[in-house]
RNA sequence: GCGGGCGUAGUUCAAUGGUAGAACGGCAGCCUUCCAAGCUGCACACGAGGGUUCGAUUCCCUUCGCCCGCUCCA
């Protein structure tokens, strides 16, 4: 019962977004390309008030995050270092018969078998695997699903110039992280903060722009000390709450406070653009969903109109964003794969480990060398040398050296600007004298988002005193804040057309403004966008109004 | 990628084997002293390609796209 709403809800929203200039569909005249979509002229506002929002709290009011703009394609060694030429590329098969798919892999692996590969590298299902579901034998040669958009460089096609656009904006950020220490005159616990587009040709991209297969994000990798660093440095790793903002950053925070930190600042940023807690949900991945280098992962969910709910009923919502705790894993691949060291060096950890006693340097030595041991032989490395680099780096540790961990929070902007329109969707119902009644649409987003922020209405147009302190209007704004003039039609018509682009505020311009009654003279209304109402201001007062609202 | 459904103005819909109408919206003009008022006029569509046919928007095939389910989602 609940399901065709829903969907006659986002088909309402696809239609407005189409009509009003939010969405279109990429290449339409050409019948469109799935999965991929362009912003109108007011989506584009919207999106980029959202991205200002994002790069201006996250580098420019912190003292300790800067930025970064990498290119799209990148050494290919990069995406093997960071396992993506690896896990974005599943070799999958059909059954013939049933129509199935399976990942070769898995199939062969729940079978008990093991998928094989031919000696020119493909990939060969295991004599006798069978369909599961079918139980037939008649199965596709797997073939290699890749997610990632391969290209190559410079004008001749061979395996040897082959490149990737980026499926993720944040190998970036690891790789030139030794760049940016060096030229920022950041000490860890730092951040850099990048926003860009990726590309994943995703095999099914669907729910309108949520999944598309060209996208952008907003991604911070937080760098900080090591636990181990911590403690000999502060004696003890802080604890924080396990819920709520836990303050301001202390020097002795650990990476679980950290990650509890940029959960809440995250959480903030979104309520501070409309979306309120009730709209969010979150989601902390279980031990198994976990990826193998990850601590810890919390997702910030938002509830979109598509979104399920489970068998109690209850609608988690989808993934807007994903605060990860991924220890050093990155930084400490790109040294593997690179040669070059990615660790820093941290004096007053120096000065510090040779303050503490035997015991404890022995203790916090064997946890360091523990913890990079396990992550050396998971990465492949035989055991062997496993166990001498891992001694290798604990020494170093021993010294003040260690490769720093990373807290990501990575956002999706579209998926963002998706939800941002959903949440701002309503529809209002109005009856008139003569009881015919209407729905209109109201985009109630929050004025720091909202595409247009002020709408100047002269009260008519065949006046042109009254065109001409509207343009004097228009013009004194317009250096500061996006602004619609519009003269076009009646007044209510005028105000249903910004409620519709999601305008806060509009301005009209009347008699009153031009001294029929001397006491309002130089003063305008202003309208409410939510409930309709006004009231009268100073056009002297007027920018800083609005500027106080839309900040 | 598989299965099912669907593609007609900007949007929502209609009709038809003889090349299409409406409503709303848009634009222009008139009018209009605050919430899609009125009048006049204008522009705009059969997703694309092929086939059958004297003739295809309509029937058939292919393709592209959208929706639902499966699959996938580092």
């Amino acid at each position: 019962m609940a399901e065709p709403k829903e969907n006659q809800l986002m088909e309402k929203i696809v239609s407005l977004c189409k009509r009003r200039g939010f969405v279109y569909q990429s290449s339409e005249i050409y019948g469109g390309i799935n999965g991929f979509w362009d912003y109108g002229p007011l989506g584009a506002e919207l999106k980029r008030n959202v991205k200002e929002l994002w790069w201006n709290s996250m580098t420019r009011q912190r003292e300790d995050v800067v930025g970064l703009e990498a290119t799209i394609i990148m050494s290919p060694a990069i995406w093997k270092a960071s396992g993506h030429v690896d896990t974005f590329s599943d070799p999958m098969c059909d059954c013939k018969k049933c129509k199935k798919r399976f990942r070769a892999d898995q199939l062969c692996e729940d079978q008990g078998l093991k998928l094989e590969k031919t000696p020119e590298g493909k990939f060969a299902l295991a004599a006798g695997t069978k369909c599961t579901s079918c139980g037939s034998t008649d199965l596709t040669e797997p073939r290699p699903f890749n997610l990632m958009f391969k290209t190559y460089v410079g004008p001749v096609e061979s395996e040897d110039n082959v490149a990737y656009l980026r499926p993720e904006t944040a190998q970036a950020i690891f790789a030139q992280f030794k760049n940016v220490l060096e030229t920022s005159r950041q000490k860890v616990p730092f951040g850099i903060a990048q926003i860009g587009k990726a590309f994943r040709n995703e095999v099914t991209p669907r729910n309108y722009t949520f999944r598309s297969r060209e996208f952008e994000q907003m991604e911070l990798e937080f760098f900080i000390k090591p636990d181990e660093a911590i403690e000999a440095i502060h004696g003890s790793v802080a604890t924080v709450p396990e819920t709520g903002h836990p303050g301001e950053p202390q020097p002795n925070w650990g990476w679980q406070a950290w990650h509890r930190y940029w959960v809440e600042e995250r959480v903030r940023f979104y309520e501070n653009i409309g979306l309120s807690r009730e709209t969010l949900g979150f989601h902390v991945q279980t031990a198994d969903e976990l990826a193998h280098y990850a601590r810890a992962t919390v997702d910030i969910l938002f509830k979109f109109p598509f979104s399920k709910r489970d068998e109690k009923g209850e609608m988690k919502g989808e993934e807007l964003e994903g605060i990860a705790a991924r220890s050093d894993f990155d930084l400490s691949q790109h040294e593997r794969f690179s040669g070059k060291p990615m660790g820093i060096f941290d004096e007053e950890l120096r000065g510090a480990w040779a303050k503490l006693s035997k015991e404890k340097q022995d203790e916090l030595w064997k946890r360091y060398y523990e913890s990079r041991k396990r992550y050396l032989e998971k990465s492949g490395v035989p055991a062997e040398q496993a166990s001498k680099d891992a001694t290798e780096d604990a020494n170093g540790l021993a010294k003040g050296q260690y490769i720093p961990h990373v807290i990501e929070p990575s956002a999706g902007v579209d998926r963002l600007i998706l939800g941002l329109i959903t949440n701002a969707y309503t529809e209002v119902t109005k009856t008139d004298d003569k009881g015919k009644s209407e729905t209109l649409v109201v985009m109630k987003f929050h004025p720091r988002v909202a595409p247009i922020k002020v709408g100047v209405l002269p009260l008519l147009k065949n006046k042109p005193e009254l065109v001409k302190k509207a343009e004097e209007v228009r013009d004194l704004l317009r250096p500061w804040m996006n602004v619609f003039y519009d003269d076009g039609g009646s007044i209510g018509r005028r105000y249903a057309r910004q409620d519709e682009a999601g305008t806060p505020f509009c301005v009209t311009i009347d008699f009153d403004t031009l001294g029929e009654k001397p006491e309002l003279k130089d003063t305008v209304t202003i309208r409410h966008r939510d409930d309709g109402k006004q009231e009268r201001l100073a056009i002297g007062e007027l920018l800083n109004w609005l500027l106080a609202r839309i900040r």
